[in-house]
DNA sequence: GCACGTACGTCATGTACTGG
DNA sequence: CCAGTACATGACGTACGTGC
């Protein structure tokens, strides 16, 4: 039969009927007045084509259907009931699931050490995988369940989405000693820029052009990691995201300088479908990114350079 | 955002039956 | 025969989905 036109209420209405043997205790079982029950009754008997219940005298006896129904509804509706009921309290260390957590290499700089070392010690059955993720595709990726969880920066895209900041970092001027110390000499050296789709625009562009300036970008390339390698052994400047310039530019011997013009720093957060908010396995992921995070943070070197230039 | 139809509830009452 | 009990039915109200 199809199943769309039962109301489930109805079953459960039916079991009453078939163990009560009585229209007014059954009612009375499942919260219903007597006719609202006998009501429940007719539209049972219209929708299985059989009595189901006949009245003798003042008794009613189950047809042979009835019967049949008495035996079967009540082992499926408890097991339907079971499965409802069922929310089991939830153990990371047996989680065996595979936990898909898109970022960029950026992201993966800055929480991925410290993400794994937590997931080894308090799930070491879970797997993770490790995705590219992008603010521009993540609708897509998180719908899809591609990824669980991306690591983004605020942005149109995320519209829709579940979000909670993780850790806030700032721009830092990196290139080949010695570092400009002016606006005129910082848009007077050739500079790199960090673009996952190619695009010249970058928020130091954005900055500038607000003052009705621009620079000259020689190279974009998509991969943070990559860019103070290519700022080492030439003329070219970078503004890069503080965490990785700190750590990074001074094994290549060059400088970290604060950028000579008024830049926003920027928040990374984790985005996530809205359907996997009550999840516990997917709360305590998240949880562990905002640990790692707060960790990330706490660790933060003190002579970090400013948010904000000596300029602004 | 509103009008409308449908489903389903309650209340009041009808009907069938039993037992004193 | 009549009071009491139990299910069925009609009138009406409300909630909700749907189409404009």
């Amino acid at each position: 039969m199809n199943l769309s036109a039962l109301d489930l209420n109805l079953l459960v209405v039916l079991e009453a009927l078939l163990e009560e043997r009585s229209v007014t205790a059954a009612g009375k079982r499942v919260g219903l007045s007597q006719p609202a029950t006998s009501n429940a009754l007719g539209r049972l008997r219209a929708l299985l084509g059989d009595r189901l219940l006949v009245r003798r005298g003042r008794a009613l006896f189950l047809t042979p259907r009835g019967e049949q129904l008495r035996r079967d509804v009540r082992p499926a509706l408890d097991r339907l009931r079971a499965a409802l009921a069922r929310r089991p309290a939830f153990d990371p260390a047996a989680l065996g699931d595979e936990l898909r957590v898109g970022m960029n290499d950026y992201a993966a700089y800055v929480l991925l050490p410290r993400l794994v070392r937590r997931l080894r010690a308090r799930a070491p059955r879970a797997r993770l995988a490790v995705l590219a993720f992008e603010t521009r595709d993540a609708a897509r990726a998180l719908d899809a369940g591609e990824v669980h969880v991306g690591l983004a920066v605020e942005g149109p895209g995320l519209a829709g989405l579940e979000s909670r900041p993780l850790l806030r970092d700032d721009f830092a001027l990196v290139c080949q000693p010695p570092a400009p110390r002016t606006l005129r000499s910082f848009l007077a050296r050739p500079h790199l820029l960090v673009s996952p789709h190619g695009g010249r625009v970058g928020v130091v562009d954005r900055a500038l052009a607000a003052q009705q300036l621009e620079r000259d970008v020689h190279v974009t390339l998509p991969h943070f990691l990559m860019a103070p390698h290519l700022l080492s052994g030439t003329d070219l400047i970078g503004v890069l995201a503080g965490a990785v310039a700190r750590d990074i530019a001074p094994a290549l011997k060059l400088v970290v300088a604060r950028p000579p013009l008024a830049l926003p720093g920027f928040t990374l957060s984790a985005v996530w479908h809205p359907r996997l908010t009550d999840d516990p396995a997917h709360a305590w992921l998240r949880e562990q990114l905002a640990e790692a995070a707060a960790e990330q943070q706490a660790s933060r070197p003190a002579s970090a350079p400013a948010r904000r230039s000596r300029d602004a």
